[in-house]
RNA sequence: GGUCCUGUGGCCGAGUGGCUAGGCAGAGGUCUGCAAAACCUUGUACGGCGGUUCGAAUCCGCCCGGGACCUCCA
């Protein structure tokens, strides 16, 4: 069961380290979730499906994992000046809306993405907004231990006196001297007296929205504070896993280290993980490059950059052909090839699923194929999550696959192989990477399919008068909408959304 | 400017001192009314220059290119 050895790279070591749980066998994980102000976007996706093929590996590896993905609700400052304005609250004025109504439009999309993508739920995935009162005693353990000061109404953490007994800057590599003399002038930055020094607490001016009352001041909390207040209250004070997107190191999670540090005096995190960035055609993803694409412009296929509609597994296959620490790159070649491979390995499954083992000799090569199989699959994973290798292992026994079903015979492999080949096969596929074959209808509209059907019925029934002009005037007509497939027992089809 | 990551064949993407990655695309063939799928065969590679070594895509140095972070971002 866990006599696994699984390595995962610790961005605060910066090596591969073999896992050994705090308290095997039970996992602690932490991964920082979305600030609902927007729609998600193809970037929003990678950090949860990383994690999620993470839980359900550790899962599978029989630890009892507590998954704890937060969602961000009382927003960020806009930029690091007194002027900076919450991005939720700043969205509702625009919108004209409740802050909570932003909230919750944007937690249902996420949501919804999520069950799309087939992405399981965290075991708790608690709110910022719901955690004000530990984040207010949270900050004032750090004032009692003289690593945070008050200013005008709003509180900020010490670096300097921090920095007298703790190290900062370990996870991200800083230097706070260079720090120093990399940091931009900013307005506002008075209230601080030190420009490293981030905002525990800050101070609402009239115009912002979105504030709690505190010891110090009707305000909100800093940007950095909900992750360690709410990973410490569900998890503990340390914890074994933390995840997030490389982005965050800096300074986001070098701030939750010093926060709970500073108030526990403890390291709040065993094994810090990040996944890397993506980029489209090469470039990075941002708002002002025209080059942003949401994730349901992704599934719908309504975007400039777009050549067609992509299906969320789709999306994760692609994610998960390139291992986490990698960037990915999107293009629509990229994408349609990851179509193409995601197809083929779910065709596998479904073919292996349905078979039974019917051999009646062993061939030492085929037996040896799928032998390995699983061994391969978990060295693999127990590589820090090398899921790259793990599809191509799957792709390696494919063809062994195809060949038991074109020849109606599992040959060659004895009956207790196989049946330990289908199971890994399966289990591989559908519980720990998580993919799923997608349905054949339309999105599920029956009557669509039923459509199709009484079409191929006539087009059948030409086949049998050699009628192959309207056979195949059928054919290229549908071709718009499905792709057929003739086999001697029948024609199989397919949608494709075309743009 | 600072910190870090990265450069593999037409494209994507593993590997990390000697032993086939894999996918997509390409070429030839089998099968099929045709198409598709499947199966068989098949080529091209490790950014540049030095160094270490019996041997380097893999280790070291320098150079060149790409990217991320340093400011909200997954």
């Amino acid at each position: 069961m866990t006599d696994s050895k699984l390595y995962i790279y610790n961005t605060l070591k910066r090596e591969r380290e073999l896992f050994v749980p705090q308290h095997a066998p039970f996992v602690g994980m932490y991964l920082c979730g979305p600030t609902v102000y927007s729609s998600p976007h193809l970037g929003n996706a990678r950090g949860p499906i990383t994690f999620d093929v993470l839980f359900r590996y550790l899962t599978f590896l029989g630890y009892k994992v507590r998954y704890v993905r937060n969602i961000t609700d009382v927003g960020h400052l806009e930029n690091d000046a007194d002027e900076g304005e919450d991005k939720i609250s700043k969205k509702a004025r625009l919108d004209k809306l409740e802050p909570m109504e932003i909230v919750q439009l944007y937690t249902v999309a996420y949501h919804d993405i999520m069950r799309q993508l087939n992405i399981l739920p965290p075991s708790i995935e608690p709110r910022a907004s719901g955690h004000i009162i530990e984040q207010i005693l949270m900050i004032e353990k750090i004032i009692e231990h003289g690593y945070a000061y008050v200013s005008e109404g709003s509180v900020y953490f010490d670096v300097k006196s921090f920095e007298k007994d703790y190290p900062y800057g370990e996870l991200s590599g800083r230097i706070t001297d260079d720090l120093q003399s990399n940091t931009r002038e900013l307005d506002g930055q008075s209230e601080k007296h030190n420009p490293l020094d981030f905002a525990l607490w800050k101070k609402a001016s009239p115009e912002h929205i979105m504030h709690w009352p505190s010891p110090w001041s009707e305000g909100f909390p800093g940007w950095h504070i909900e992750c360690s207040a709410m990973s410490a209250k569900y998890l503990g004070e340390t914890f074994d896993i933390h995840g997030g997107g490389m982005d965050l190191l800096f300074p986001h999670h070098e701030c939750e280290i010093a926060q709970s540090l500073g108030a526990n005096g403890k390291q709040p995190v065993r094994y810090w993980m990040h996944n890397n960035m993506l980029t489209i055609n090469g470039q990075k993803m941002g708002k002002s490059l025209n080059n942003f694409i949401m994730l349901h412009e992704l599934f719908s296929g309504k975007h400039h950059l777009l050549e067609k509609a992509y299906s969320p597994m789709t999306l994760r296959f692609c994610m998960l052909q390139s291992q986490y620490r990698n960037p990915i790159d999107f293009s629509n070649k990229g994408l349609q090839d990851a179509e193409k491979a995601y197809e083929k390995l779910s065709g596998i499954y479904l073919l292996l699923k349905e078979m039974n083992w019917d051999g009646t000799s062993i061939n030492p090569e085929t037996e040896k194929t799928l032998s390995s199989f699983e061994d391969e699959c978990i060295d693999a994973m127990n590589d820090d999550i090398n899921t790259a290798i793990v599809l191509s292992n799957m792709f390696k026994v494919s063809s062994v696959v195809n060949q038991f079903n074109t020849s109606g015979k599992t040959e060659g492999v004895s009956k207790e192989n196989f049946e330990k080949f289908k199971k890994t096969y399966c289990t591989f596929f559908t519980d720990i990477l998580g993919l799923l074959p997608e349905a054949n209808t339309a999105q599920g509209n029956e009557e669509f399919g039923k459509l199709v059907d009484s079409l191929l019925e006539v087009r059948n029934e030409a086949k049998k008068k050699k009628d192959f002009t309207l056979a195949d005037a059928i054919r290229n007509t549908l071709s718009k909408f499905v792709t057929l497939q003739d086999t001697p027992e029948k024609t199989n089809w397919k949608y494709e959304k075309k743009k």
